[in-house]
DNA sequence: TATTAGCACTCCTCTTAATTGAGTGCTAAC
DNA sequence: GTTAGCACTCAATTAAGAGGAGTGCTAATA
C-alpha cells in the first residue's frame, strides 16, 4: 500500500510529466509548491515507487517517468475531475443550441470541437446502424435496366444502392416486389435482414416474380456493406504536434491504423457504458504502444449508442480529457434523447 | 531555345533527382550511361541551364536541383509515357472485373490502388452531384413528429435528411406534399432546386398545405449541404515517407489542408479534361509549396465527371504517375460508361 | 527512525573544431 | 567546343570537451 506521500508524489510526477514531456527529477520536484520535503527524501521515495513499478527511468541518471502501471494507478485512484472553464463548456453547448442542425452534422462538429479542446485526435463512431429496424423498402427505377433500392430505417437512416434489373423486369414487377418486401420485412433489424430475406422472402418472391434473384442479392449487399457505422474524425493532424510522435515510422503506423475503418472498430471493442481508458499496451496494438485511448459512449434514443474515442500519447492529460469527454457525451445523449421525444 | 544536349541533361537531372532526392552533380552525371561528355562540359551546360532558370542550387557548392520552371518544362516537353508492367495494369483492371461491385466501392478501391502503385496520396472526387436531376421525392414518416425526406436523382444518388413535422401534420398532408413536389420538381438539377423550390413550389404548397414552410426549409438544406461531392482518400500516410515532408510543421499544414473537404475542392479547380499537372506554387497554397498535384478527370455517363488527384512532392515521379493516372482514368470512364448502357 | 546534506558518478545535450567529400567556377590547354 | 586541372565552398560527419540535471549512497542531523 502506498503512503500518502507516495500518492502525492506519483500524482505530481504524472501531472508534471504530462505538462512538460520531460522526465521529472527530484530537485525540480522539491521546488514545487506543496512539496515540503527535500530532494533527497524525494529520491528515496522515487526509488521505492520505481521498485513498485509505478515509475521508470529513461537512462541511469535521468529523472523519472510514469510507467504504464503508474498511469493506470493514476487514472484509477488519483484522477479527479478538472474544473473546465465556462468558455469551454459554452463551446460544447453551443453546438446543441442550433435546433435545426442534423444529427450527422452535430456528430461531425463534436469531433472537431473535442479535438480542438483537447489537442488530441478524436474519433466518433455513430450509432450502430445494424440495430435499426426496417421501416420501408423502396425501389425507384432509373432507366430500363437500372434502379435504386432504398431501405429506410425507423431511426431515419437511409441505405441505398443502385442495382441492375434483369431483362424484362417491368414497373409492375417492381411494385409487386416492393410490396412483398414491405409486407414481410418491415420491423426487422438490419442485422437480421440477410437471414430473413433468405428464409421468409426469397421463396415468395421467386414464386411471384421471375428473376428476382439478382435483386435480392443486391439487397443483401446493402446490409452486408461493412462501413455501416459512420466514423468521423477530428484533429487528425494534432498528433503530429505531440513530441512522442516525431518518430515518423511510428506516426505512419498510427495514421494507417486510424484511416482503416475496419481497424477503428477494434478501438471501441467491448464498449461498456461510461468512460473507459486504455493505456499503451492495453490497446493490444503495436502502433498504439505509446498511445492511450479514452472512450465514452453516448445514448441515442433508448438502446442505440454511439461512442467517442480520443487518442493521444500515453502522456496524455487524462484529467482534462476525461472531464471534457464526460461533458460531451452527456450533451450528445441529451441532444439525441430530446430528438426522439 | 535549348540545345539537344541541354534537353538531354535536363531530362536526366530531373529523372535522377526524382529517384535520389539528392542534388545531382556534374561528376555523378558524367558517369551515367548515355552521357559521353565530361564533367566539366556538364558543369558549363548546367551553369547555362541555371541561368535560364531551369535548375537551382541548394547552396553555392551543391549539385543542381530542378526549379519549378525546370519541372514545368520537363512535364511539358520531355515527359514520355512510361511502360508500366503488365502486373500493374492487371492490378488496376482487376478492380473492374468483379461486375457486382458498387460504384462507390470501385471509387474507393481505385484511390487505394493508385496510392499503392504511386506511393503518393490519392484524392478521388466523385461526380458532381449538383448536376444530377431530381427523379423522385419521397417523405417517409417515422414518428408522429418526425419523418425522413428523400431525394433520388436520375443517376441513382440518394440524398436524405430527417426532419421535424409541424404539429398536426398528418400522412395525408405528406402525401399531398410529395405529390406536389414530384409534379413540379422532377427533372430539375439539384443546383437549381433551391430556386425552383422557392419560385415554383412554395406558393402552391402554401395554398394547399398548412405549415409547409418548415419542411421546405429542410428540403432546401439537403441540397445546400456542402459535402455534396464525395471525397475518397488513399494512402494519406504515404506522404510521411517522402523525405521532403520530414518537416513536421509542413506536414501538419498539408494534412490539415487535405482533411478539410472544402479545401480539397480547390485542388480540382478549373478542372479541364485530360491530365493536368500543377507544380509547387502553381497550386497557390502555402502548404503546397513543395507539392505537385496531378489531376485527371474521368467520365461517368455523358457529362458527369469525377476527378482523381495525386499529391506528392514536387520531386515527383511525373512519368510514372501520369501513366498510371491515365490508365486508371480510362478504366474508370469505361467502367461507368458501361454501367450506363 | 525519518529526514536531509553532501559527494561521486552517470549520461544526455550542446558546442566547437577538425575532417572529409562532393560539388562548383574558372583558366588554360587540347 | 571540349576537357583537365586547380582552388575554393559548403554540408555532413566525427570527436572531444564542457555543462547540467539527475541518481545512489553514506553519514550527519532532528
Amino acid at each position: 500500500m502506498l503512503t500518502n506521500r507516495q500518492l502525492q508524489l506519483l500524482q505530481v510526477i504524472v501531472d508534471e510529466f504530462v505538462m512538460s514531456a520531460q522526465p521529472v527529477g527530484s530537485r525540480q520536484l522539491s521546488k514545487k509548491e506543496g512539496i515540503t520535503y527535500s530532494a533527497a527524501t524525494i529520491r528515496n521515495e522515487m526509488a521505492d515507487l520505481e521498485e513498485l513499478g509505478f515509475l521508470e527511468k529513461t537512462h541511469t541518471s535521468s529523472g523519472r517517468v510514469p510507467s504504464e502501471k503508474g498511469y493506470r494507478f493514476y487514472v484509477d485512484h488519483l484522477l479527479q475531475p478538472q474544473i473546465i472553464t465556462s468558455g469551454e463548456v459554452a463551446q460544447i453547448q453551443s453546438l446543441f443550441k442550433k435546433q435545426i442542425v442534423e444529427a450527422e452534422q452535430i456528430i461531425k462538429e463534436s469531433a472537431n470541437i473535442l479535438s480542438e479542446l483537447t489537442t488530441y485526435t478524436t474519433i466518433l463512431l455513430g450509432p450502430d446502424v445494424q440495430k435499426h429496424r426496417v421501416r420501408k423498402f423502396q425501389i425507384v427505377p432509373l432507366t430500363e435496366q437500372t434502379a435504386v433500392a432504398i431501405i429506410i430505417t425507423d431511426n431515419g437512416h437511409v441505405e441505398n444502392r443502385t442495382l441492375t434489373l434483369p431483362p424484362g423486369f417491368n414497373p409492375h414487377d417492381i411494385e409487386k416486389m416492393v410490396n412483398i418486401l414491405n409486407d414481410r420485412l418491415v420491423g426487422v433489424p438490419l442485422y437480421e435482414l440477410p437471414i430473413k430475406l433468405q428464409t421468409e422472402a426469397i421463396s415468395v418472391l421467386k414464386s411471384h416474380i421471375h428473376a428476382s434473384d439478382s435483386i435480392v442479392r443486391s439487397l443483401l449487399s446493402i446490409t452486408s456493406n461493412h462501413h455501416e457505422n459512420k466514423v468521423y474524425y477530428g484533429g487528425k493532424s494534432n498528433m503530429l504536434n505531440q513530441p512522442e510522435f516525431h518518430d515518423l515510422e511510428k506516426m505512419r503506423m498510427l495514421m494507417d491504423l486510424i484511416d482503416k475503418e475496419s481497424q477503428v472498430q477494434t478501438l471501441f471493442n467491448e464498449q461498456k457504458n461510461g468512460i473507459q481508458i486504455r493505456i499503451g499496451s492495453e490497446n493490444n496494438h503495436l502502433a498504439m504502444e505509446n498511445c492511450s485511448v479514452i472512450t465514452a459512449s453516448f445514448l441515442v434514443g433508448e438502446e442505440q449508442q454511439g461512442a467517442i474515442a480520443i487518442i493521444g500519447p500515453t502522456r496524455m492529460d487524462y484529467r482534462r480529457v476525461v472531464t471534457l469527454l464526460d461533458v460531451m457525451a452527456n450533451s450528445l445523449s441529451r441532444a439525441f434523447f430530446d430528438k426522439k421525444q
